[in-house]
RNA sequence: GGCCCCGUCGUCCAGUGGCCUAGGACGCCGGCCUUUCAAGCCGGAAACGCGGGUUCGAAUCCCGUCGGGGCUGCCA
């Protein structure tokens, strides 16, 4: 029998990284068993689900590089996979289940439940559902509905019962109907509940493992009994444990950045979002930390998925994204930084300054852990008008200023040869006879060229920028520093 | 409150009765390298929540306790 997996997104909000996480384990073990990853959409709510949302997901998945054999997008058996297109089955469903006498109709109207709810907890007593409309005979709640009084469907759950299942992850798990109430399935106005709409979906289309948060865990025994009394045999389970913030409550906005799309904003390597991702509830075998997608396919197993929460811990996925940058190609370095540098530069870079840039990028990769930080660190090559940092030029700008940089503009006038060992060389022997060390008698000039005490190497960064450049910078620099000078003396 | 889940360094994982004086990674601290910043290299501090049992022997099994989290909606 053939695995077949889904990640169901709700589109109420942007794709968080625990959806990432989720679909990210699903999808695995459906590469991994040679399955069926579906992509669905749980669009049930309403009052809360956008267009831009689920749009948001989609882009979300594909970043990570999780595609998927049927779904939204790309159509299979069951249509559009979207829950909204499939009231008509969802009610048709629920009308057989009463029918069958397995639901009834209910009429307590949600001002109604609220107040016996609050009544319940001021006297200590259990919420949920009382039951109050599940011994009204069939025959009497039909001319009522026919009357036209408003009714939910609520499931009969099998009381007294017991429902058991072997979770893949968390093990045994043993709940009496007890403590399950008649949950709704089918909403006064005739939309159904993620109850319905989610189970009757994971039967029609055949799920055979559900993979989802932990969250989910106390709602699995009306899933089951909904499913056995939709006469279909109930999926495996497997309850991953939730990703929290780094003060142990369930991660949320004020964490910090929860969005998918957010880190793609901010220079992150799906490469490194995934591999991260991973390891946030299970671990190849072995000491192994950066893992390839290869082998997590091979190795992943939800059986081995840890049982308690994870923190997400943001330092480590961006250290993992500096070793992914750092893995790249020069060239699919290049690629990936392109956007990010055309954003920072705010216009596209010219035939001439690509090839500069693809001259400095091994220089700068390795410097690189998010790729919005190419763009300010090759700024410099592209600009007329160096903005140099003020608190840089402070710090390194002494007395002797304007000494070293006339020294300099000297020296590398003779340099025969613009490339970066003549550079070297011809720098070298000037911090020899100013009998300065490199620390002191090259950050002046590095200020000078780049704009910054922090920049690629200055003997490369000399090369690239071309002669001319740099000496009109030295110069410019040296001017300035005169009449600072000036100044002072007035 | 009730029900359920969980409890190894600050964080993520390894560990499934003896190989554990508990291992790796991030972070942190110190050092080396060095034209800045990174990267790299070397070293260091850092954990089995607590209490009982079972056993020759427990991080590993059982019970209790404490702590954390989730659910408790005509949200998902």
């Amino acid at each position: 029998m053939t695995t077949r997996l889904r990640i169901a997104p709700s589109p109420t909000g942007a794709m968080h990284v625990g959806t990432g996480r989720t679909a990210l384990f699903n999808w695995l073990y459906a590469r991994h068993s040679g399955g069926t990853f579906i992509v669905r959409i749980d669009d049930t709510d309403d009052e809360r689900n956008s267009a831009e949302f689920e749009a948001d997901i989609l882009a979300g998945l594909r970043w990570l590089g999780l595609d998927w054999d049927e779904g939204v997008g790309v159509g299979g058996p069951h249509g559009t996979y979207r829950q909204s297109d499939r009231y008509e089955r969802y009610r048709q469903v629920a009308l057989e289940l009463v029918e069958r006498e397995a639901a009834y109709f209910c009429f307590c109207t949600p001002a109604e439940l609220a107040r016996r709810r609050d009544e319940a907890a001021a006297a200590g007593k259990p919420p949920g559902y009382d039951g109050r409309c599940r011994t009204i005979p069939i025959s009497e709640a039909i001319a009522r509905r026919g009357a036209g009084e408003a009714a939910a469907v609520r499931f009969k759950m099998p009381r007294p019962g017991v429902t058991e299942f072997d979770d893949l992850v968390k093990g045994k798990i043993r709940v009496d109907h007890e403590h399950v109430d008649d949950f709704v399935l089918l909403r006064s106005d005739g939309r159904p509940t993620y109850h319905l709409a989610s189970t009757t979906d994971d039967v029609d289309y055949e799920i055979s493992h559900v993979a989802r948060g932990e969250d989910l865990l106390p709602s699995t025994p009306r899933h089951i009994q909904l499913t056995l009394a939709l006469g279909a045999k109930e999926a495996t389970y497997a309850h991953l444990p939730l990703i929290l913030g780094t003060d142990g409550k369930r991660l949320s906005k004020r964490h910090g950045a929860t969005g998918v799309t957010e880190y793609i904003e901010a220079g992150y390597l799906p490469q490194a979002m995934v591999n991260y991702l991973s390891l946030l509830g299970w671990s190849p075998a072995g000491d192994v930390t950066i893992v390839s997608l290869a082998d997590s396919i091979r190795l992943f197993d939800l059986a081995s998925v840890s049982t308690n929460p994870a923190v997400f811990d943001q330092s480590k996925l961006d250290w993992m994204n500096g070793e992914y940058i750092r893995s790249l190609s020069v060239v699919e370095f290049l690629e990936a930084a392109r956007p990010f540098v055309i954003a920072s530069m705010g216009r596209e870079l010219s035939p001439e300054e690509w090839e500069r840039l693809a001259r400095i990028a091994p220089l700068v990769q390795e410097r690189t852990k998010f790729l919005t930080e190419v763009g300010p660190q090759v700024r410099f090559l592209f600009t007329d008008e160096l903005e140099i940092d003020p608190i840089a030029w402070e710090k390194v700008m002494g007395d002797d200023a304007e000494e070293l940089l006339g020294a300099a503009i000297a020296e590398l006038e003779l340099v025969a040869i613009w490339e970066h060992d003549e550079i070297e060389r011809s720098l070298r022997s000037m911090l020899e006879r100013l009998g300065l060390n490199a620390r002191k008698g090259l950050q002046p000039l590095r200020v000078a060229v780049t704009g910054s005490t922090v920049s690629p190497p200055l003997f490369e960064s000399m090369a690239i920028l071309g002669r001319d450049s740099v000496l009109a910078r030295l110069a410019d620099a040296r001017k300035r520093v005169a009449n600072m000078a000036q100044d002072d003396h007035r």
